[in-house]
RNA sequence: GCGGCUAUAGUUCAGUGGCAGAACGCCGCUCUGUGGCAGCGGAUGUCGUGGGUUCGAAACCCACUAGCCGCCCCA
């Protein structure tokens, strides 16, 4: 019979790399407690329109990655309705804000978040169907101050911090500002007109782009394209003063706290809702994540909120994409070498079974991890068994019970001393 | 969603139309309470799935599925 498989882009994850997954999720967890913020979980899957209204219509996201179904009226009182696996959180985050009247406590609300999401597109490394991210939103009410540049750069400040104590290599930030709402749209129309008379002479990606989304022409890495793309308008000149003062007090602040980063214009984000601050982390080709090298982004949305239905209420935030981070360390500390048990019993003859899993209840109490073999092993199969999991083996044969007095083996080493049963515990510690 | 490459033992891979292979790993024995080394022996398998060509297909053809690479886009 055929077996039944994990569906295309989905993937089991193992306790090999599970304990990978879990210190990463616990530096994160402690890195933003130490910068006050919180945990929210949010449903998995929303309206369809919460990710219409919020990422945006046109892009790529929305228009043909998600995952959507219409989940059927089943009585007649019951309207159907059109659902979506989220294929990001910021928009459901906000949307929990709103609903739960956050904004009501007049508070900044410092908020991160652990979990899958789900977007339909062809599988590659370090990009999967069901993904993980890693995120974190601050958002609140003007006068908590989250329109501050403060909140920015503390961000990023932030995030320096977690790949640092990940211990991630090479990693680079690219910073860039896109505008206010008014700013950008002004923008977009200055590079169409711009590029309108030189775009037959651009790849044939960018010339598409050029009508469907201008920003993206600034991505394109078509060598052959870069003197035209150089030529084009600068979003620094379209920034009215409060942006550009907002920006450079980014810089000011990153630069006091001695965070690195490059400024880069032609970084754009693909979501309708950044404004302003915009940038993303990378890692150096090679790093394990073929040819994806972003492994976060993220970036202000000043009009998120009212976009949504909800009280004006300025926020910035980011993504990490948890399967890349992982990708990233697993390439760079391939050695990581997988846990020990602090102990392996090696009950000899079954007899001494029941006295093996005593013992080791006994260990467990104390906190010591420890496995059990099984006394129908040979001693050598034992030892076998027991070096491949644990640090030390614990031989307990019928001379062992009888008289208290243990045998144990150290494989680092292969010392091995008699030991009393009472100070067992303290010397496998 | 588009293009390319790939799919054979647990793993990495060889096998260009004629009996399904190697290395590593695994299991057993040498060795009845001492592993790592060594020797000997053993099991590895619907050759991704389905169809076609052929006397004969792991191999050639088609479709499908999945992975990887590139694009698009993004985390």
């Amino acid at each position: 019979m055929a077996i039944v498989k994990a569906v295309r882009g989905t993937r089991d994850l193992l306790p090999f790399e599970t304990e990978l997954w879990n210190r990463v999720e616990a530096v994160a967890r402690s890195v933003f407690a130490r910068y006050g913020f919180g945990e929210i979980r949010t449903p998995i899957f929303e309206a369809t329109e919460l990710f219409a209204r919020g990422v945006g219509e046109e892009t790529d996201i929305v228009s043909k990655e998600m995952f959507t179904w219409e989940d059927r009226a089943r009585a007649a009182s019951e309207k159907s309705q059109s659902l979506t696996l989220r294929p990001e959180n910021t928009a459901g985050v906000v949307r929990a804000y709103i609903e739960n009247k956050l904004d009501a406590t007049g508070n900044l609300q410092k908020l991160y978040y652990i979990g899958p999401q789900f977007r339909r597109e062809r599988p590659q490394k370090g990009r999967y169907r069901q993904f993980f991210q890693i995120g974190a939103e601050v958002i609140g009410p003007q006068s908590a101050g989250s329109e501050s540049p403060v909140r920015d750069a503390e961000i990023l400040e932030m995030l320096s911090t977690l790949l640092d104590e990940l211990g991630v290599k090479g990693w680079q930030l690219d910073i860039n500002s896109v505008g206010s709402s008014t700013d950008r749209p002004r923008y977009v129309a200055a590079l169409k007109e711009a590029l309108a008379p030189v775009k037959h002479r651009m790849c044939e990606d960018n010339q598409r782009r050029a009508e469907t989304n201008p920003l993206r022409v600034l991505d394109s890495k078509d060598e052959n394209d870069q003197e035209i793309i150089n030529g084009l308008p600068k979003i620094a000149d379209f920034l009215d003063a409060a942006s550009t003062e907002h920006f450079a007090q980014v810089r000011a602040a990153l630069d006091a706290s001695g965070v690195p980063y490059r400024i880069n214009p032609r970084l754009v984000r693909g979501l309708d809702y950044y404004t302003r601050t915009t940038f993303e982390f990378t890692v150096p080709d090679g790093s394990g994540l073929g040819t994806q090298n972003a492994l976060l982004g993220g970036g202000r949305y000043d009009g998120l909120s009212e976009m949504l239905g909800g009280p004006r209420a300025p926020g910035i935030g980011f993504a990490i994409g948890a399967d890349r981070l992982i990708l990233i360390l697993q390439a760079q500390y391939p050695e990581a070498t997988a846990k020990q048990l602090d102990a392996y019993i090696a009950p000899m003859g079954v007899p001494q079974n029941a006295a093996a899993l005593a013992l080791a209840r006994e260990l467990r109490r104390a906190g010591l991890s420890v496995e059990v073999g099984d006394g129908s092993f040979r001693l050598k199969k034992s030892f076998e068994a027991a070096d491949k999991v644990a640090r030390r083996v614990v031989i307990l044969g019928e001379d062992e019970v009888a008289t208290g007095i243990l045998t144990v083996k150290t494989f680092a080493t292969g010392e091995q001393v008699k030991i009393a049963r009472a100070d067992l515990i303290e010397s496998l510690r």
